[in-house]
DNA sequence: TGAAAAATCACCCGTTCGGGTCATATCGCC
DNA sequence: GGCGATATGACCCGAACGGGTGATTTTTCA
């Protein structure tokens, strides 16, 4: 602890020192390879490099890297694993994730674990090293279809035909109001309230009350 | 509706097309200039620009540009509710931001109206140019600030102390189980979840199985 | 203009939920 | 060894909820 605050003050008072990386990456050439790109960079150094989690987890405490590199396919714990552990040992590392993985799952994974970017693995070697300038002063670089990816994740859907009334009751719902309180807010009695509810569930196919809700918010209803 | 059709086919079957640009912002200055620099650069053509929302929406439907800048303050109608009404009319139209306004509430809600990128507007010429064709080609341009901001938003937080088994418990009620299947599920008696629930509404200070699903979902605890 | 959809309200009935209280077993930690 | 936190379980009670049925008014749209 005391260690770790020391090593983060000499980085923001000597900001011209290299920026260090470490990879984690299973296939040995491609490893070599970043290794190399890094290293042959300007103001960049590839401090270590490990071919899978667990030996990763183990040792990188003592390399106190400022920005990882990570793979999401590796032998044993996977990458998404992996960050979720390191950002607990090391909160203040910057982890980008490098694969070739672009399916929403895997990344909103990845990104909910504290990845702070995504690029997949056609990206140019200047592009990694651009990436790793900029999530160090402060950005969260993409690969452009990942950002587009995250940015439509955000949009509200309105895809089930609930009314405009409808869709108030719910969003109601969704702040954890019991029915009296949304009739209240709406002018309403608690009966219309529980008709509209009632017809709500129907559209969404749920029949409780967590279930409308839970189904709001994770589809982005209202 | 037939129109818009031979307009997005025209598009695609010509994509050395100069890409079709129009501008909302309320101060001339900035709009006379984004006009030049987008008009002097290859490749592009700024064909209209709009003062304010209602106009903008009265009219551009005739103009169907690619992509729309738009300002968020705006004098009446607002920004973000000029996207949500022109994404209506144009869903294939890319928007982008292109404001003062970084705080957290604005970013998120331009882009759950549906704009594709959000720039801050100290971005410079080239890089709004950039920007305009990388939104073009299917990508999210952003402010690197925005960029960290938006995938932050993504981290699973463990602000709250709960135990293990009251997050898992908590993670049942979000998919809107009722007590005795999540009691089903963790092979446990339904009096034991009703007693974690309660402790975890105790935690949470709610009182209510909404309640509970809202906050963790909208603070993504589980 | 006239049918369909949406919004409003009411009542019944059985189930689930929320709050309270209490008890036991286990685990980690000082 | 004992204290606190956690996990497990039980019981009671009243309030809230879910499902069904039915009715009236307003809005919408063809």
């Amino acid at each position: 602890m005391g260690d770790y605050n020391i090593a983060t003050y000499a980085r923001r008072r000597r900001p011209l020192d290299p920026i260090s990386v470490s990879i984690i990456e299973d296939d040995h050439d491609i490893r070599a390879s970043l290794s190399l790109i890094i290293d042959g960079a300007e103001g960049f150094e590839c401090i270590s490099n490990y071919g899978d989690a667990e030996t990763a987890l183990q040792d990188i405490s003592q390399d106190m890297p400022d920005v990882i590199l990570m793979d999401i396919e590796l032998p044993g714990m996977s990458g998404i694993d992996c960050v979720r552990q390191m950002k607990k040992q090391m909160p203040e590392c910057d982890i980008l994730m490098l694969t070739v993985h672009d399916h929403d799952k895997i990344v909103f994974e990845s990104l909910c674990a504290g990845a702070c970017g995504y690029l997949t693995k056609n990206t140019r070697p200047r592009h990694i090293l651009n990436a790793i300038r900029e999530v160090r002063s402060g950005g969260a670089p993409m690969s452009t279809n990942i950002a587009r990816m995250v940015v439509n994740s955000f949009k509200t859907r309105h895809s089930v035909g609930l009314s405009d009334r409808e869709r108030e009751v719910l969003s109601q719902l969704c702040t954890g109001k019991s029915y009296k309180m949304i009739a209240d807010t709406l002018f309403i009695s608690s009966d219309t309230v529980r008709s509209h509810i009632k017809n709500i569930y129907k559209k969404l196919e749920v029949s409780s009350n967590a279930e409308a809700v839970a189904r709001a918010l994770k589809e982005k209803l209202v």
